[in-house]
DNA sequence: ACAGCCATGTAACTTGTTACATGATTTT
DNA sequence: AAAATCATGTAACAAGTTACATGGCTGT
């Protein structure tokens, strides 16, 4: 979604065509996550089918310009007005994985930690490299692609932390005697309407 | 990727049928982003059609089981053995919305920042209280919600401090006179092989 | 001439997501 | 009988990703 909307929301500073447009996104974005051109032109197809923006005209030298529209601009305002959310829609594919990892017999997860913890440092530190490498800002897009890396430097430190939190929580939990296994539910769960149970666990709750 | 590999290593315990599989998933996830059942199908499909997993008996009460391959439990080796990389790959919604905000012309950053943060902060403090709730970890899926709490509680925290680093540093840059808004490029490139520049940058780099 | 970028576009594909149809079973 | 859950499945779609075809332009 983030794509499309960066797009619609560079087409309401004016008519771009499609190769602009990807050369404007890179810029914006400190070219951290260079986008492919194909991707533009699809992208312009749904924006039109949805009616965000519109073909415009095409000069002489073949270029060709898309216009947002007043939806569009509407739908700019709404994005920029209003938050993202990420917990509670997003997955989060690192959480899942360790997740599904605990409850999994003969899996070592403090195994699976190291790997992680070590990849997310070499990662940190190659962020913390770039950061020093970029000068002072002296435009907006030096300041965007500031602040990219900075975002991405705040999540590996929060994800090295929360990779050690869980190190320790699972050696904790170890001691405590809690299996690091969790087999399958082994009673097959009877079909029909459940007896009202006293736990209040939500949904699916056998165990 | 997360889904089709979380349901094959849960697959890797033994055969399931498909909406065991979501209720597995949900408990070792601890219901914080329920699978739609559908999705279990679909998602069986695919990894049966890749050769991940096939089809197995069917029990007298209809239950339809599938079971692992060799290349599926080869895959699941693969995915906890390797890290999972973020940076670099998945690009962050809000860290492209906040550099592309910054870049446009009449927008007041000072606001959207601000809401994100009010956002991000209410999110933190529901995890804060869902963390509370828990009581001590009993058995492995207890765990594995926990751990799933702490990611996202970790992850809120990091976003609120990037929010509020990022206000400085836009502040210190206003006060620098870096201009905040970034119009198009109005130096159309020209087509054809462009004049060998010193400055390095890497691509689309006029400015 | 050729290399290499500028530029548009299409087709095929991936995962994820939801709405819907269908029916069995069991409790109220 | 009604309601709710268990259970399988299909169809359509969204957004993103990539490979490819095509051609124009320009500097070497």
């Amino acid at each position: 979604m983030s794509i499309r909307q960066s797009l619609l929301a560079i087409l309401d500073q004016g008519p771009c065509y499609g190769y602009q447009l990807r050369s404007e996104f890179d810029r914006r974005t400190g070219s951290t996550w260079p986008l492919n051109v194909g991707q533009i032109y699809n992208t312009l197809d749904r924006l039109e089918r949805d009616g965000l923006v519109e073909k415009a005209n095409t000069d002489d030298a073949g270029h060709v310009y898309y216009a947002i529209t007043d939806a569009g601009r509407a739908d700019v305002v709404r994005w920029l007005g209003s938050p993202v959310v990420r917990a509670g829609n997003t997955r989060d594919e690192l959480a899942i994985k360790l997740a599904i990892a605990v409850t999994l017999p003969g899996v070592d997860i403090a195994d699976v930690i190291q790997v992680q913890r070590a990849a997310s440092l070499r990662v940190l530190q190659d962020l913390t490299k770039a950061k020093n490498a970029v000068t002072q800002p002296e435009s907006a897009d030096d300041l965007a692609g500031l602040l990219i890396i900075d975002s991405l430097i705040f999540q590996a430190e929060a994800e090295v932390r929360w990779l050690d939190h869980s190190e320790s929580t699972l050696a904790r939990a170890v001691a405590a005697g809690v299996a690091g296994a969790l087999p399958l539910s082994t009673e097959t769960p009877k079909r029909g309407r459940p007896v009202k149970s006293v736990e209040p666990r939500p949904a699916g709750g056998e165990r």
